[in-house]
DNA sequence: AACGGTTCTCGATAATGTCGAATATGCTCC
DNA sequence: GGAGCATATTCGACATTATCGAGAACCGTT
């Protein structure tokens, strides 16, 4: 790991935390003296990755960050596939539908789809939720042990009353979502919202996403319509990736 | 500037613009021994900002790109206080409208609100245009000459027949910018497709950004009523962000 | 099963980033 | 409007740190 690379990464990832931080707030965060810093965020500001803020003499991060994740979503292969699967899921569910992918001890959403019912709501895509309070996380963790062991080892944080935060509990779940290839969470994260999710392949076999249909905790539980839609929209995307069988295999635990 | 984080980003830029990338390939483009890349795209890897293609050996973009370029977005002011402004703007003209910021020699498309008439359209937020083939580009350089100075030095790419390649003739549209406060395009950048926009300023008086109203080249030129109402919101959320002034005036040639 | 082309590991070298002191800049309070 | 303070920024000597070559391990292919 090269250190000056590391340094960069962390200073990203305060800026995210913190939205705007002068050069000595950062160094007391990263615990460096102000010119290191200084350094490491001038070499960033060139590249676009981190800005002055308008005005202040803070920073913030950069525009660039914006245009390369642009092009990672276009990247994404499984994006591209799921997108027409999850639409007619959400059409044909009247739910509204997300695709997620595991970052680090976080699902990160790569793609939305609004309910259809019309009504004014957010777009979720980029937004990241604790893996062990998301139905999606749930799914990434289950066929996941070796991400899953190192998150049982840690504190687990808590969103809402209902979030999981038993590591017994949460690994009993776990082996249960791979008996059914299918995870749910109930008020975990958000209160008032539920989710379920299934997992989705790649031709390797592994489990390399997860979709779900979110609905409000007052129409728990989903009609069996739902799920069976939900599935088969899982093995739609898998398909179209090369996976042969679904659902798929738990992936090796070394296996990284 | 430091070469390590100099060399990270360099890996990034290679990935935006070749999508999968292996260690040989990216040492090629980057002019480095393997080992070297290797561990550059390792540290980085690390953070999550470049990622292990699904079943192959290369590299990608990473997932936390994602992360922190919806974080980039929330923290953006502009954003934050024209999105309702430009929601209006595209009610009344009928027309899709950007907001955009400078990113060395293209602009980015920061907000993107689609034409109201329901037809599908995808959602531009994040895609890049240069800069002296857009109307928001034009904007912005008129604004920033120092940026002007630097692109002008350089040959221009044509992406139509229409693009304007000539720094004169150029030059001579950016002062004309200045005096309407108001940029045109027509079919430069993409055939069949036109623009107008203006300048959007902040508490300084600087120039951060622009909106535009885009429409199909065969509906040029716009009536009288739609650059009034793009004014109109220009002016409302440099209002909000504390300009006391609109039109704003030109920043200063040496003024970074 | 053997090969060619990869990715990846390791360690000595010297190039490189680091960090303290000094300077410049900008904000705040009077 | 001016003085004072806190912050950003520059600079250069030093030693930590990244670099790069050689070789091992790996994968896909013939």
């Amino acid at each position: 790991m090269i250190q000056a690379i590391d340094r960069a990464a962390r200073v990203l990832s305060s800026l995210q935390g913190a939205r705007h931080l002068g050069i000595t707030e950062l160094a007391g965060i990263l615990d460096l003296p102000p010119s290191t810093v200084h350094g490491i965020v001038k070499s960033l500001q060139q590249h676009g990755l981190v800005a002055k803020e308008p005005g202040g003499q803070r920073y913030m991060l950069g525009p660039a960050l914006l245009k390369l994740s642009n092009v990672y979503l276009d990247t994404l292969d499984v994006r591209a596939r799921a997108m027409r699967w999850t639409r007619e899921l959400a059409r044909r569910t009247g739910l509204s539908t997300r695709l997620g992918a595991e970052l680090f001890d976080e699902v990160i959403i790569i793609h939305h789809n609004r309910r259809p019912d019309g009504s004014q709501q957010m777009l979720e895509t980029g937004i990241t939720i604790p893996v062990h309070a998301s139905a999606l996380g749930k799914v990434l963790l289950a066929y996941h042990p070796t991400a899953a062991d190192e998150l049982l080892a840690r504190e687990l944080r808590s969103l809402t009353g209902d979030t999981i935060t038993d590591a017994a509990a949460l690994r009993l779940q776990l082996a249960q979502v791979v008996e059914r290839a299918l995870a749910v969470e109930v008020d975990e994260a958000v209160l008032g919202e539920s989710s379920v999710a299934v997992p989705v392949a790649d031709r390797s076999g592994a489990v390399i996403a997860a979709v779900s249909v979110v609905m409000p905790s007052s129409e728990w539980p989903p009609e069996a319509g739902v799920l069976n839609d939900l599935r088969e929209t899982a093995r739609n995307i898998s398909r179209e990736l090369g996976c042969a069988t679904w659902p798929p295999a738990v992936r090796p635990r070394d296996d990284d």
